[in-house]
DNA sequence: GCAAGGTC
């Protein structure tokens, strides 16, 4: 029996259906696919299925000195129990093994580690290698028809990698975490990847804390032609006879604002027009993908998340790439036949089809063997069917892109215009689209044109309005989550299936807040540290060293133990630096954790308002004066809050805002909000205790920000309604026949929301959770506990459930996975 | 309970 085995399963059915001609049976094996026909078996693994780790006897962080672990031993165990068991006992019956793994470095280490789980049980099995870069007819056949040997040389490199990650990441985690004390599920991260990661954010901060704006000018006169004004912008030359940047003097803007004013004529002096050819787009590679995904609203995460189903669903090609070129044979015609005929995406595909174009493709910089290009496979999903409306705009984003590979250049016509006023220049820059080109295909970019009529030298035209404004200079923007993704891939750090869960780790670890992400004091103070005493750490040298050293590897100029023996030593080196500096980095780590939760001052001692949480896991604000000051306040107990940097005037305390998936919602200053907490206007008599004790109700806005409708004998009479967290409550003169209170009104946005009769409405909203089953509880896997998460998270029904994001709800409630809420929806 | 790299 001959085995073949795959990185992952998707590969190997798709090797199966070409080697055996679609005539392969699938079966399951301890939970994994095994495809098999005539004589061969293919197998699918799932990346990694060993890891590497130290012995058991370092596992408890207080016991051992982080030191310790630089010269450690490294194990290899199976992190992937069922597939390797799956692996052994199809080992054991093969007389040929082919390792088909991807045509990457790390799928040469993945090999490998396959080769050596077949070795443990089989010592005489012949063992091959193919490599393919995309999963086609031709690119399989061939290789199989001429199989290889493994590199071992270029699984080494990717061994070394390993080894330099785990200990230098592992050893100054526990540095710094123990030094700070910080143990447990808070525990202080670092390493190759996500510390320089770290610090490009950290750095862009610095530039911002460090910015001077300064005053410029800008000054505008609309020059009119044949009755229709365009806009011109004033300018000067410096002494290079250069365009001035800016005009930075109010003086001479002012003096040019006069003088423009009082003209009633300006001369075109220059007319210059130019045609620019616009060449269409790249093939996409997962960054560019990306890129063009957060463009159009999605977050890294959610645009990979979708890209991964589409691909396992068989609707494009594998989404982490770096390759930018398609491959020879990626036929356009038979591609863009699939498409003809289909009501959104057939005419662009028609068109191109019919066009003069010759359908040779764009290519990008990058041409790597792992994978193809993301592109489309021709098989379309049925939009609102097999896709919902998020996953169709990123399939759609994938077949444009591709479409625009394929189609041709588009035409700007540049026009630059400048005219002269009593000595004062003027220039005016125009654009049209003369042709549209690719642009026809692929409406994600702008091609927003800019009005500029022809004109000639030495024309006349008159001046209409002229404005002058005052600017300032702006500080550089943060990085957002795919301009950081290009950068790292820039530099070079992380992969192209590892560079948007880097992120995900930085927000999980509380370095980085808020979208654009913004860095924590923490964040601020372990980029310090590393600075001051593991450099390396937080610098892409570290992966340029690294990359060299493994291509020194792979070509045999260098050993595993040469590489990772003086990485080691560079390691005991910072050691050396850091021992004596324990206790004054621990301090600058714990001062900033607790600078992260600072509100401002305590109004009655003037200590540290601190953002705490309850025993019960609910958040609000105490003083770090506790216990002698027990001043507290509440805050909302829907989201996870957020401290921005906007402060009170009145309390000098930072705003909060509480992030709670769609519910998310600024707070505001919690002292602010308690102050206006109290009791508004009466509404009629309590429903409870009306008749006996003459309670009546009233609209509450309690401490947290949070409004009822409550009985005034509160605490003696507990009834209460629920209102709306936002917006103006008007109570209008119509009452309610039923109850006899007042129908009530909202104001929040444009439209009114008539609430109506606060009994009514309340009685109408649990009609409506009654109806859609309601009640979290009735989903099997859902306790109370975790309905009292999932409501603090602002899901409070089936209906809310069933339209959250798997992602985001587990990222904001604790204890949550994403597997475990896409099993809840589909139980419900 | 540490990293980064695969994959789901």
């Amino acid at each position: 029996m001959e085995l073949i085995i795959t990185e992952k399963d998707n590969a190997a059915r798709r090797i199966a259906d070409i080697l055996s001609g679609e005539s392969a049976d699938a079966t399951r094996e301890n939970g994994v696919n095994v495809y098999e026909w005539g004589g061969k078996r293919c197998v699918g693994l799932s990346g990694h299925v060993v890891g590497v780790d130290f012995p058991p006897e370092y596992s408890d962080w207080r016991d051992v000195e982080p030191v310790e672990l630089v010269d450690a031993s490294i194990e290899k165990t199976p992190t992937k129990e069922n597939i390797v068991a799956t692996l052994r006992i199809l080992a054991r019956q093969g007389d040929r093994v082919t390792i088909a793994t991807d045509y990457d470095r790390e799928g040469e280490l993945i090999g490998k580690e396959a080769y050596e789980i077949v070795r443990e049980v089989n010592e005489e099995v012949p063992i091959d290698r193919v490599r393919f870069s995309s999963i086609t007819e031709n690119e399989v056949q061939s290789a199989f028809a001429e199989p290889d040997e493994i590199d071992f040389d270029l699984a080494a490199a990717g061994e070394a990698r390993q080894i330099i990650d785990l200990v230098w990441g592992a050893a100054l985690t526990r540095f710094l975490s123990l030094s700070s004390g910080q143990l447990g599920n808070d525990f202080i991260s670092v390493g190759r990847v996500q510390s320089p990661t770290l610090k490009l954010i950290v750095d862009r901060e610095r530039e911002i804390e460090a910015f001077d704006p300064e005053t410029y000018w800008e000054l505008f006169a609309d020059l009119i032609k044949d009755d229709d004004p365009f806009e011109a912008q004033y300018f000067y030359l410096d002494e290079d006879d250069n365009e001035a940047e800016r005009v930075w003097e109010e003086s001479a803007a002012e003096g040019a604002y006069e003088t423009l004013s009082s003209a009633d004529s300006a001369t075109v002096t220059s007319v210059n027009a130019r045609t620019r050819t616009d060449t269409p787009p790249a093939p996409f590679n997962t960054t560019q993908f990306i890129r063009a995904a957060s463009a159009i609203g999605f977050s890294a995460k959610r645009a990979m998340s979708i890209a991964e189903d589409l691909y396992t669903a068989g609707y494009i090609t594998y989404p982490r790439t770096d390759n930018t070129v398609y491959p020879d044979d990626l036929e356009a015609e038979e591609l863009l036949d699939s498409f003809v005929g289909h009501p959104v995406l057939g005419e662009s595909a028609e068109d191109l089809l019919e066009g003069d174009g010759d359908l040779v493709p764009t290519e990008g910089d990058e041409e790597t063997t792992d994978h193809p290009p993301i592109h489309p496979t021709g098989e379309i999903p049925a939009r609102g069917g097999d896709v919902d409306e998020d996953e169709w705009r990123v399939y759609e984003l994938v077949v444009r892109r591709y479409y625009a590979t394929v189609a041709e250049p588009a035409i700007w016509e540049h026009l630059k215009v400048v005219a002269e006023a009593d000595g004062r220049q003027l220039k005016a820059n125009g654009k049209r689209l003369v042709e549209a080109g690719y642009h026809d295909v692929y409406p994600y970019f702008n091609t927003s044109e800019n009005y500029v009529p022809a004109v000639e030298e030495g024309e006349e035209l008159a001046i209409g309005d002229v404005e002058l404004e005052e600017k300032e200079t702006q500080p550089p923007r943060r990085y957002g989550q795919s301009r950081l993704i290009e950068t790292m891939e820039d530099l070079g750090i992380g992969t192209k299936s590892t560079r948007h869960n880097t992120l995900e780790k930085l927000y999980d670890r509380g370095y980085i807040e808020n979208d654009p992400p913004r860095p924590t004091q923490l964040a601020m103070a372990v980029v310090d540290a590393a600075e001051n005493y593991a450099d390396r750490v937080v610098s892409e040298e570290m992966t340029a060293q690294l990359e060299a050293d493994m291509d020194a590897i792979a070509t045999g100029e260098a050993t595993l133990e040469d590489v990772t023996d003086e990485s080691r030593e560079m390691l005991e080196a910072v050691f050396e630096q850091l021992r004596a500096s324990r206790d004054e980095v621990g301090d600058h780590l714990r001062k900033s954790l607790k600078a992260d939760k600072r509100l401002g001052p305590c109004p009655d001692c003037g200590e540290d308002l601190l953002v705490r949480r309850s025993r019960y896991g609910s958040y609000f604000v105490g003083c770090d004066g506790y216990p002698d000051c027990e001043f507290t306040l509440p805050l909302p107990s829907t989201g996870k809050p957020l401290i921005l940097e906007e402060t009170c005037d009145d309390h000098d305390l930072h705003e909060v805002k509480m992030l709670a998936g769609r519910q998310t919602f600024v707070h505001g200053c919690p002292l602010c909000k308690a102050e206006e907490a109290g009791e508004g206007p009466v509404l009629g008599a309590c429903p409870d205790c009306g008749e006996e004790h003459g309670g009546e109700l009233a609209i509450k806005t309690l401490q947290n920000g949070s409004r009822l409708v409550g009985c005034t004998r509160y605490p003696d009479c507990e009834y209460s309604l629920p209102l709306p967290r936002r917006g103006d409550i008007e109570v209008t003169d119509e009452r309610c026949d039923e109850h006899d209170l007042p129908e009530l009104v909202v104001h929040n946005g444009d439209e009114p929301w008539e609430l109506g009769c606060p009994i009514c409405n309340y009685r109408e909203f649990q009609a409506r959770e009654a109806e859609s089953g309601s009640a979290l509880e009735s989903i099997e896997g859902i306790g109370a506990k975790t309905v009292e998460k999932l409501t603090a998270a602002g899901i409070e029904s089936i209906d809310d459930l069933l339209e959250a994001d798997p992602e985001s709800l587990a990222s904001t409630v604790e204890g949550v996975s994403e597997d475990r809420v896409r099993t809840w929806q589909t139980a419900a």
